[in-house]
DNA sequence: AACTATTTATAAGA
DNA sequence: TTCTTATAAATAGTT
């Protein structure tokens, strides 16, 4: 590569290092945008230096974002953080619950009733039958309401 | 670079332009490969070819999703937004599912009566009914084949 | 896949 | 850092 050939492996030097970084940093983001221009190809190099500089490249037909998506659809590789996990369970959990309030209904309409034992089917049975009792009189009371409401309409 | 000077512009051809990725891809990733080690550097490259082909390289001593969310934090742009988006709607209708099914098991206890009208009533008080024959019923086969059972555990 | 004439990249020195 | 330049490396066109 210049004068000499050199070995592959950590310059110790810290300013050759440096030096090195910066010269062959240029030359990578070169052949990218080459890549990028010749083939077609979409490309995005990210990268840190040992001192943590950082660098970036992206092919301008797409940004590093939508790159970082079809990664992840090409390479089912999950990259997202903590957070994404954190919403995961919250997610499962609402699912659970939603499940179990399906299934309360259910056995409230007098399915699904197989896993019951005869103390929850009584407890059952007599929630329904005080819920029917509010339920008819509070159809009652309306319906009686609507004729009065009609009646009032029709004869005044 | 090679048998004359090239220009940089997309290659038309396309058997070309795919050996011409080929080869370069090559390139770059032991060009990427060598800054790692030389450099100390953390490298990502993630690539996709006009025909869809997906490559990628990542300094062996960290991951991509690790670069990524380093990459996050130095660059200030939240990849995930999307997602999270997507994940937060997703949320909150399932929040919004469970409330309408709290709010039916509600009315099926009588509670929370006041927003139906008489035929919604009605349908309510039939519902309830049928299910309380189906609950009793169960009920009672329930407790006589626990009977049989004691009877039978008691006497033999 | 190989080959090879050239171009390109770059290590070391200034 | 930037320039220079000798040499290594990459690669375009060819087979």
């Amino acid at each position: 590569m210049g004068r000499g050939k050199i070995e592959i492996k950590k310059i110790e030097n810290p300013t050759n290092r440096q030096v090195t970084y910066s010269k062959r940093r240029t030359g990578i983001m070169k052949k990218a945008k080459e890549l990028t221009v010749l083939c077609d190809a979409e490309v995005s190099i990210i990268m840190f230096s040992s001192t943590g500089k950082f660098s970036e490249y992206c092919s301008p037909s797409t940004d590093t974002k939508k790159i970082f998506d079809r990664y992840q659809q090409v390479s089912g590789i999950n990259l997202w953080s903590a957070q994404y996990e954190r919403m995961q369970n919250n997610l499962n959990h609402l699912k659970q619950i939603n499940r179990n309030l399906r299934r309360e209904i259910r056995q409230r309409m007098g399915e699904d009733l197989d896993g019951m034992d005869i103390e929850e089917l009584r407890g059952l049975e007599q929630n329904l039958d005080e819920a029917l009792k509010v339920v008819r009189n509070r159809k009652v009371r309306t319906q009686s309401s609507t004729a009065y409401l009609l009646q009032y309409l029709f004869y005044s």
